[in-house]
DNA sequence: ACATTAATTGTGT
DNA sequence: ACACAATTAATGT
């Protein structure tokens, strides 16, 4: 735990922080697909990712999904800042993108550690910025686009995500992410098989060449 | 290896 | 959006 830390926040933080962290925080490691926050449970402690992935989703009131961002490593949750801070409920759910490792700290540190140390508040406000921006990419997306481009932009970051040019996915499950029905997935796929950009298999996606 | 079944994907209305 | 056909993967024998 100690070198995950340091590798991937050590630049970041300064010594003292990173013992506390040490000190206080817990090593955890979680699976593809499992669930790290679910929506209207309270949270008791902020995750910092060191390595895989984690997507973000939102739902609405029939229970229909919809992907906000992905949080990569070196980043956290600021769902989980907000709701820490206000005790309130979170309003996201988080599901492990991949296979990944986190470090948790429980909240109480957090007003703390924001007055002691600077880096810490840099990190927290840098990653606000930077979930915000992520927000306004998607919600453009959802606005300005339609919807074959917005699967093309999915395809895009989730193999720059998984670092790897096969997507292993249901055109359900995509569908389900996007807030999009199967068939018209299925579709949009069919035509970008056609134009030479990706090979649909059962299960999986091969991308060939996205631009 | 083959048959059966279940799940995913394709297509027309 | 729905219904159904076709295809593929998974499983048991």
């Amino acid at each position: 735990m100690v070198l995950e830390l340091k590798n991937n926040y050590g630049h970041l933080f300064e010594d003292a922080l990173i013992n506390e962290i040490l000190e206080v925080g817990t090593f955890k490691e979680v699976p593809e697909g499992f669930k790290l926050m679910e929506i209207g449970s309270y949270i008791r402690s902020m995750p910092l990712l060191v390595s895989g992935a984690i997507k973000v989703l939102r739902e609405d009131h029939n229970g229909d999904e919809l992907l906000l961002y992905y949080l990569e490593k070196g980043e956290t949750c600021s769902m989980t800042m907000t709701c820490c801070m206000g005790q309130t409920k979170s309003e996201i759910r988080a599901i492990a993108e991949t296979d990944t490792k986190l470090i948790m700290i429980p909240v109480q540190k957090m007003d703390l550690w924001s007055s002691k140390y600077k880096s810490w508040r840099n990190f927290v406000f840098e990653s606000y910025h930077n979930r915000l921006n992520e927000m306004l990419n998607t919600v453009d997306n959802i606005a300005f686009h339609n919807m074959d481009e917005r699967l093309l932009n999915y395809l895009k970051e989730k193999a720059r995500i998984n670092k790897d040019n096969t997507i292993h996915n249901t055109h359900q499950e995509i569908a389900y992410e996007l807030h999009s029905s199967r068939v018209v997935i299925s579709r949009l796929l069919k035509k970008l098989e056609n134009r030479g950009s990706i090979e649909l298999h059962r299960n999986h996606i091969k991308i060939i060449n996205l631009d």
